[in-house]
RNA sequence: CGGGAUGUAGCGCAGUCCGGUAGCGCACCUGGUUUGGGACCAGGGGGUCCCAGGUUCGAAUCCUGGUAUCCCGACCA
């Protein structure tokens, strides 16, 4: 018997690695820090990618794919952004193999070097920005509301499986506008397609709000963020939105003819959700019997599983089963009838837990005489006899309506009983020792300041809250005079 | 990338100190008895012992170098 997973009270780390596993979600590739995202996995991905594609789509984006690799010369374009990325990158020196002459293998050819070394994209602003150069011209061409979808590489030191690793796939929006005013209206529109998003379909709280200087993307600005708050009171960044402001327009020579006439500087926009959504997921809902799903981004809403004696009864069973799984589907539902023969329904039980699927409902024989099935909601682990009448598929409907909410306001009251206010830097300190979570304190709005709670207290501002300036102050750190409260947390 | 630990069958592990050619539990396959929350009996299959060198008559075991994973740190979405 296979080790069960451990308590998330006695190794939190420990106890996401093994679910991640476990749950059949994801595993280590013989290259360091990469993954292979396993069909169960891959799926909630899949999820999670259409209903943000939709979203994008319905607020005006378009898809289109821009290469993997870029010429090494496009980071030497604009310092900022270099500043950002230029250290962590795979680079492409070579472009052919040969066969080693000691027999040993393959090799390296040497005569095979590249003129101009390539990188692997770690985000693709250069040559998105050096290609709009072209598609740009007039007011006309504008806006230009470009998504794509992409796998990325940052050569992290730690990874770990979704929330760091060192490819990752993921969504890059890169937009270009006429007016200031409009890119940062991109940007916020942006930022509440993703917080609905988490919102919606992760059943996830999140805090919106910008990011201090040194937070912010090599680049931008300012950066939007979207911030959650996991079961060990730290917190995820679930997704970011950028204003480039004319930063990138400069560094690619991005002019278009305004409506005077006159040139002009684009303004732009980038943001991005990474499979690092995967990660927060997985933190912030499940339990020590394994992953819980919200129900629009199972596989799976439903699973249906037979108990049985024999193959008669499982004959009848599945037809049973079949007749409920029409209905559901009617309902927009996703049922999957299991009907692996087994000695023990039991473990079937236990892999539906451990993978998360939001209902099970199990027919047997009694079930069949009375016209009723067992139904088990996964994020209370309660079950009910359920009769099999007109009404069974609406209240299914409404049950998974219920698990969304139920593990929304869950999520929500985790977040509201780990959200403190700290007016001392003493009290502060304690806080982040003993409870963690979000932490409302005022901040002297000093990179020095926020970079000395960092170094003593592992903290760092998450963001500054959009409706921040309501409260003045003073900082916990410095003393001196604040204009408002910031939020801080220990971050991932 | 620095410090520490680990790597033996699909999973979890023993064997390593003290060198002698690999074992246990679960899973898997076959037959039978079973089946409303992780069944039982009998039989069976499966391993380049992370990789590459070295020492040795002989290496999972000793030495050197790599590599991957986990933890701490720095870095980071």
């Amino acid at each position: 018997m296979s080790k069960g997973l451990p308590k998330r009270s006695e190794d939190y780390s420990q106890w996401y690695n093994e679910l991640v596993k476990k749950a059949d979600l994801a595993e280590n590739s013989p290259v360091r820090g990469c993954m292979v995202i396993k069909p169960f996995g891959f799926s909630i991905w899949e999820k999670m990618q259409s209903a943000l594609d939709a979203k994008f789509k319905d607020t005006g984006h378009e898809n289109a794919y821009f290469p993997l690799f870029i010429p090494k010369s496009y980071l030497s374009k604009e310092a900022d952004h270099v500043e950002g990325f230029a250290k962590e990158c795979a680079v492409v020196t070579h472009y052919r193999l040969k066969n080693a002459e000691d027999g040993s293998g393959v090799i390296v050819d040497p005569e095979a070097k590249l003129e101009e070394e390539l990188i692997v994209r770690p985000t693709s602003e250069t040559v998105i920005w050096s290609t709009y150069k072209n598609w740009i011209q007039s007011y006309r061409d504008l806006p230009l509301l470009i998504n794509q979808w992409a796998n990325v590489v940052r050569w992290e030191m730690r990874t770990r499986l979704f929330l760091r690793t060192t490819e990752f796939l993921w969504q890059e929006g890169h937009t270009a506008h006429a007016t200031k005013q409009e890119a940062i209206d991109e940007t916020r529109q942006i930022l509440d397609v993703y917080a609905d998003f988490v919102e919606q379909h992760m059943a996830l709280p999140v805090l919106k709000g910008v990011k201090t200087e040194s937070e912010r993307f090599a680049g931008a600005v300012d950066t939007y963020c979207i911030e959650t708050l996991m079961q060990d009171g730290k917190a995820l960044q679930a997704g970011t939105s950028h204003f480039l402001g004319q930063n990138f327009a400069k560094a690619f020579d991005v002019k278009f003819t305004n409506q005077e006439g006159k040139l002009d500087l684009v303004w732009g926009t980038s943001w991005g959700v990474s499979t690092r959504l995967m990660g927060a997921l997985i933190m912030a809902h499940s339990d020590d019997n394994g992953l819980v799903l919200p129900p629009r981004l199972a596989p799976f809403q439903v699973v249906i599983v037979p108990i049985f004696k024999n193959d008669e009864q499982l004959e009848a069973i599945e037809k049973k089963a079949n007749e409920i799984k029409e209905n559901l589907k009617a309902k927009g539902i996703v049922v999957k009838y299991d009907g692996r023969k087994t000695h023990k329904p039991g473990w079937k039980f236990a892999e539906y837990e451990l993978k998360g699927i939001p209902v099970r409902i199990a027919i047997g024989p009694k079930d069949l005489e009375n016209n009723t099935v067992e139904v088990a909601r996964r994020d209370l682990l309660e079950k009910n006899i359920i009769p099999l009448d007109d009404q069974f598929s609406t209240g299914i409907e409404t049950l998974l309506a219920d698990i969304h909410q139920t593990i929304y306001k869950k999520a929500e009251q985790f977040r509201a009983d780990n959200t403190h206010h700290a007016d001392s830097y003493n009290e502060f300190k304690d806080i982040i020792k003993n409870k963690g979570g979000f932490i409302y304190a005022h901040w002297d709005g000093t990179p020095e300041t926020e970079e000395k709670i960092k170094e003593e207290t592992k903290a760092t501002i998450r963001c500054i809250p959009l409706d921040y300036g309501g409260e003045t102050g003073k900082c916990i750190y410095s003393g001196n005079p604040s204009k408002g409260r910031v939020i801080f947390a220990k971050a991932y």
